[in-house]
DNA sequence: CTAAGCATGTAAGATGTTACATGATTAT
DNA sequence: ATAATCATGTAACATCTTACATGCTTAG
């Protein structure tokens, strides 16, 4: 019933800046999204655990029906607890690849198809990235406080960077030899 | 509780060779782990529904007290339309890049252990996909009939090892970073 | 004033893993 | 013989998404 990754996500942000429910969601939404997500469904319940066992408490501050969290004593050592426990390997699943892999009974045009659309999703992420690349910059230079944090979330960026950029490449290798291929 | 994605998995892989459930999940292990996976846990509640809906038929052979599924005409239209349906996107879940993201808790020589997890995986991926490579060149000299499905077959591999070089790129990168960092 | 966004939560159902139980067959 | 592998299944539990219900606040 204890979610610890979803747990970890949460106090995690909320190490960063004392917030509601929502906005964490959209931290997570706007910030992590090239590696992680989680839903409404998630996150409410796992900030009333959390609650439960001392590990965040609400503070003042928001508006009406609102509140914002802030990590206890016990919530700071235990999410170092979650960062220090190694990371859970998550199980792959990528529906283009395994259509991919029956591609001869889908044929070669539908395949393209697929691999285009993967190019498509990879430039636009790499927009995106280019995007919160350029943003974390300018918050670095303006507000020096925040350099800790950001060289960490440049790295984080460059790794979605390198692996957009592979599935560009792949892309374009996998086009090739499709196209050689007769209908 | 149709899951439409495994019933796909397990269609697919059946076209192929009429098998054993037991047989299916190792098929999926050792040809498309690098992109999917499956338990028993779903694979024969799968094949009960598929056998239930009358998409595959018991076949003769085998040994005492098991059972090899084929398709049938139903299954294998229903097989084509899963594979035209649009791909569902993946929820993506690094444990390791959400750890990086918050690193300046964790310190610069636990983000590079981690990094270093990374690019460890990532060669050793790299070397099974080159022994998997060499195994379906040498299926493809050796029986010229699998020749349409090896072509795909190669594809995927070559998906993998593009996303496992740009790991080990980017986890060079990530290193050199993290040592200019003071402990 | 009204639409968009902020904010919280729950319920139902889908999805997935793990552990267990059971037994046949094959290789050493 | 005996260990490993083949083979099938289930039950418990964990996880996650989606849809719904509700109401406040801010910007146009």
């Amino acid at each position: 019933m204890a979610s610890s990754q979803t747990d970890l996500a949460v106090l995690a942000v909320l190490s960063i800046t004392p917030t509601t429910g929502y906005a964490v969601r959209k931290t997570i939404h706007e910030q992590l999204s090239a590696f992680w997500s989680e839903s409404f469904g998630q996150i409410y319940p796992s900030i009333a655990r959390l609650k439960e066992s001392g590990l965040i408490e609400a503070t003042a501050g928001g508006r009406t029906g609102s509140a914002q969290y802030a990590l206890t004593d016990a919530g700071r050592a235990h999410l170092l607890d979650l960062l220090s426990s190694p990371p859970v390997p998550s199980r792959p699943r990528s529906g283009t690849l395994l259509r991919l892999f029956f591609g001869h009974l889908l044929g070669p045009s539908a395949c393209a198809d697929l691999v285009q659309a993967s190019k498509t999703r990879a430039e636009h992420q790499l927009t995106e990235l280019a995007a919160t690349r350029a943003l974390v910059e300018a918050e670095r230079t303006s507000d020096p406080t925040t350099e800790p944090h950001t060289r960490y979330w440049l790295l984080t960026i460059s790794a979605g960077e390198h692996t957009a950029r592979a599935t560009i490449a792949w892309a374009d290798e996998a086009l090739t030899e499709l196209a050689k291929l007769p209908a």
